[in-house]
DNA sequence: GAGTGTGAAGTAATTCACAGCG
DNA sequence: CGCTGTGAATTACTTCACACTC
């Protein structure tokens, strides 16, 4: 039963798009067929969470062979929604903006930078790359002229929530944020949270207490 | 039951560490206590998950007030083992390594880069700060002398899993690896994976399916 | 035979709801 | 009274196990 059309965990999505990087290194080494077993090794999961997670979309295996590599890739872009090209803006130049503006899986993987916006005028006007950096003062309008479907927030924690709401009134329904604050957004709009403090904290905790396996 | 060596799942983990955001901030404003409900607002969940997760670890309320902002916050310092400094050293010093490694709110947070490693003969020997680029070669012994306990990475996919062994031989038990690989390491080893292309791809998929709310 | 697809079983995480305390 | 702490109920996620197909 394909169900696309039924609630999805998070969780699986997230496995879903590892899975589709593991294929894209399997097609560079000319395999044409992988079992549900090799996938879950190189995705870091088990054979049966692949193929639970490939059938809440669809039956791409054949038994007693497997998948074929090319075939459910082209699925997996087709169902994660990365088969075509998202516009997305960074709002807030900083080093770690910089950085994922040239960040290259990210245009390997179509997600195409179309705008660049700061509110320090010392930056505003200056070249990165092929764009220029824009004044965030015109962020709302700019936005919808360039047509920025995702917005990519790098600004200080104090700044995001009101860049987020001119982002959301200029129709952007997607938003990552590195801002260590939880926007509030209205519903139809889904924000992602990158915490990378969260992240070594987690680390913290686990090397703190003994009571550790894996 | 207070329960500090029982299983506490990894998700309650981050939101702890996300409550000791919170409470920065509210120890900022000069608020001295704060309920689940406020804390669970800021933190972006429910009072009941608050509740929860903190029981996990004791009772740190006081019925009818809430929590003593202070206290909790030291308490979940504690908990998270961040009352101390972490030895941190980042390998791989690209943009993204060069943009964490002056990212202000990890050393905030007591976590300090201790070593900066690289492969490239252009960059070993150049200063990063505080910090002068080491070559990769001498990776592991530099680590242990270094008395490094926190690995980042950022290098290549192709170069992730042998710097890993590398840093487990060294003694390192956690890692965070921004590398889109899945790294295998001994048990005992924890690896905190940052996937920045997933955390757009989820974002993708949320806004291609139509049945999407929230 | 090898390996998928999937109900059913088993775990885990979250939410409810309320007794009990300050 | 207000708000915590927590068992009980619910919901979600994962693992099992095996019929089925290539």
């Amino acid at each position: 039963m394909p169900a696309s059309l039924h609630k999805v965990s998070d969780s699986a999505i997230r496995r879903l798009s590892i899975y589709l990087r593991v294929l894209g290194g399997l097609e560079r080494e000319g395999k044409e067929t992988v079992s549900s077993q090799v996938l879950a090794d190189r995705a870091g999961t088990t054979a049966a969470q692949v193929r639970k997670d490939l059938s809440l979309f669809g039956s791409f295996g054949k038994r007693g062979l497997g998948y074929l590599v090319t075939t459910l890739r082209d699925e997996l872009r087709g169902i994660l929604g990365v088969s075509r090209t998202w516009r997305v803006a960074l709002v807030g130049i900083g080093r770690m903006g910089a950085a994922l503006l040239e960040y290259p899986h990210f245009r390997a993987r179509g997600f195409e930078f179309v705008a660049v916006y700061d509110s320090d005028p010392e930056k505003v006007g200056s070249r990165r790359g092929m764009l220029t950096v824009e004044d965030a003062r015109v962020l709302e309008e700019s936005l919808r002229e360039t047509g920025v479907e995702i917005v990519v927030l790098t600004v200080p924690a104090g700044a995001a929530q009101e860049v987020a709401d001119a982002a959301v009134r200029a129709g952007v329904r997607g938003i990552m944020n590195f801002a260590p604050v939880a926007l509030k957004v209205p519903p139809g709009v889904r924000v992602n949270a990158v915490r990378l403090t969260v992240e070594l904290e987690v680390l913290s905790f686990s090397l703190g207490s003994v009571a550790d396996r894996d």
